[in-house]
DNA sequence: CAATGTTTTTAAAAATATTTATTAACTCAG
DNA sequence: CTGAGTTAATAAATATTTTTAAAAACATTG
């Protein structure tokens, strides 16, 4: 499957700058039409490097590619009103995956990030070799019932937690994944016939809110994702960081406790162990077993229906002991991350994930946490926030990641 | 002071995007002759993704101008033999300026990165406001005496430790240092009449590495700088990481042991009061003078002549109470070290600073301890060494950050 | 030692991009 | 509602860069 019309020749060995150059200035163009929307040629000449002519001459390529329209004229404006031109909301779609511990859910995006299609499957990530199988089934099941046809369709992303090997495609933590002589990549694009992109759910998420959220713009930015573990996302320079093998940003596994309980991962201790939605549960219903006062004892018959929801509702409602509970957390994944900030010395935190609901309750004591334990000069230029993206900042990283990377790829 | 005879016209305001790009291509064109020293024309067409008549117009250009000359001609070849360019040795001298703990260095360091001028004053760093005028005046003295005309002097960088503010370029450690309403470089660069770059110590010697020594040629770097404190510095994308206010990297500020030690840094615990080298010369001491079976017990009478050398050079003649020390720093530090590999996922970690000649006395313990602290996929990627550059780390890194500035500001 | 093959350099031609100038579209004031 | 003032798109002219071709420099080999 080709992106478009490669300006390529058959067999150049090397490739010739004027192409390499032209490329760059396609990519560019491209890469700012999907991050900003509609855009007058003017500017896409100054993104591009390059003079009106030329950048008319690209426009006009890609529209007859089928990439580009254009797109109404700027109102308002003294003199002469620049057209717009903007990506096409038709065909280049993408398909985003979202295999995680709760469900199993595929997109179809257009260009414009607009979810065009969606089916929701109530099956969960598995660390079996099956479990693939479903996933290219699943695929390919819901394209055939789908009324956009496999050639409208670019390329797909596929969002899943556990350490994931950028290099070789590879989850290290689900392993039974892995194919036995193949990366998972490579696997699915065989069996779909599809170029497919491996990204990790936190950086995914990472990357969406500093495309489209709370981390626009930003430089540096952290995002954690608290769930089943602790997730760090992180985003250097405007793009995410894989470090050398793909696994840079476990910090659910760094020791805060030396003598604390003993992590899936086979370590003692770990921030996953202590600041997880699941293990602030398991606290909560302890304690309410334990007889505490607290709207939630009304559950005291059956603990196990207590859910991170009914804990985050009671803090909402003013419920002291739920509110201690989600402080206790969000200081201990203070502490955690001041060791990132120290490291990193990023702009914003972001969190997200099921405790983003929390609001101020988890990021206060999460404030609190770093006003102890970072010193001054990284407080001044940090600021701490809550998702504004309600949940979508995973699949728009991911549809981001696979756009990018195609662009790259020109 | 111009760097070079600019392309831009006098009154253009918005920079033409001709002259822009020719600037990148001789930024690339000096960039790639300063790393790799002499090459052929077709080289450099490569790396400025440009054609050969093109770049013999540019090279003949930097010619003029004084920066390059031809540079012999490549042997052996098949085939008519290639002409060879490279930087100039005469002119365009940057002067390195490294104020420490133990004294302060000048030097002057040609295009070639040999040094054409040292002087060193037995004056440590002081967090005083006389200390900057102390070194406006040293360098200007030392100018004054050298045969080395001040107008062939291009920039300056300063080599200082601290954390440092590297947007307004302040020193928030020594903050005495800071002028009262400039920055540091303002004021030198006012005082010197020259361009003053700042940079860390450690990230200095961190970008030295990583361009001329261990980390040659890798992307992600970590270099641990052990002398007073522990330094961490970190290359990522092969580009020195400052973070979002130039702080990152303070990996000795994080709290490793609640119950420890208080640290100068006013909080409790922090991996600098465990495994500097000071504090193991003092753990050495306090032992020496509880007798304990060493070598070094023969100093007991005055056990304040003791110093981090000669527990090294101990350990190196077999003394068991030397090695376990030294085994104990290591393994503390390589805990410390699983932290920021967790989060930066590197390729190589490189030992620098006093301890880095105990050699592998201290890099076993590390690994060890990474062995132990990191999951397996962090460490098959990943290797310990010890600098192999000898000190000159820190004065090649500092140079380097000021040619590339340079180059960039072009 | 000349002929052949290889690679760099230089020169001329072709392609491409940028500037400048012109025309077009539109406001707003009088 | 007309003309001055603005800004954008287009066309023509200019400049630059790349490509192609030819020449030069050198090694190898029969």
């Amino acid at each position: 499957m080709t992106l478009m019309t490669t300006i390529e020749e058959e067999s150049v060995p090397k490739k010739s700058v004027v192409i390499h150059k032209k490329n760059l200035r396609l990519k560019s163009v491209l890469s700012y039409l999907y991050q900003e929307g509609a855009c007058t040629l003017a500017q896409l000449a100054d993104v591009a490097h390059t003079s009106i002519p030329s950048v008319t001459g690209l426009v006009e390529q890609l529209m007859e590619e089928g990439w580009v329209s254009s797109n109404g004229i700027v109102t308002g404006n003294n003199g002469r009103r620049p057209a717009l031109f903007g990506l096409r909301p038709d065909g280049h779609y993408v398909i985003v995956l979202d295999s995680n511990t709760h469900d199993t859910r595929l997109l179809i995006v257009n260009p414009l990030r607009q979810i065009v299609f969606q089916r929701t499957v109530n099956r969960r990530l598995e660390d079996t070799a099956e479990f693939l199988d479903f996933l290219a089934q699943f695929v390919t099941e819901t394209l055939a019932g789908s009324v956009i046809p496999k050639t409208a369709i670019l390329a797909m992303g596929l969002a899943i937690p556990g350490l994931i090997d950028a290099r070789r495609d590879l989850n290290l933590t689900y392993s039974s994944l892995n194919p036995t002589s193949q990366s998972i990549t490579a696997w699915l694009e065989e069996r779909l016939d599809l170029p497919v992109y491996l990204i990790n759910d936190t950086k995914a998420t990472a990357l969406g809110e500093n495309r489209f959220g709370g981390g626009l713009g930003k430089k540096h930015v952290l995002s954690i994702n608290i769930d089943w573990g602790v997730g760090l996302g992180i985003i250097l320079d405007g793009k995410v960081f894989q470090g050398a093998s793909g696994y840079a940003g476990e910090l659910g596994h760094i020791q805060v406790d030396p003598d604390g309980e003993l992590c899936y991962c086979g370590k003692v201790g770990c921030l996953d162990t202590i600041t997880s939605a699941s293990s602030l549960v398991r606290r909560v219903q302890r304690a309410v077993l334990d007889g505490c006062v607290s709207q939630l004892a009304a559950q005291q018959n059956d603990v196990s229906q207590i859910t991170i929801h009914h804990v985050i509702e009671a803090a909402h409602q003013g419920d002291a002991f739920a509110i201690d509970q989600l402080h206790e957390t969000g200081y201990q994944l203070g502490k955690g991350l001041s060791i990132a900030i120290n490291l990193f010395n990023p702009e914003v935190i972001i969190v997200d994930g099921v405790l983003a609901q929390a609001a101020v309750f988890i990021t206060n004591p999460i404030e609190q946490a770093i006003n102890k334990h970072c010193l001054s000069g990284f407080r001044n230029d940090l600021t701490v926030e809550v998702t504004k993206l309600n949940g979508a900042a995973k699949w728009l990283g991911t549809h981001a990641y696979v756009m990018e990377n195609l662009f790259a790829d020109f």
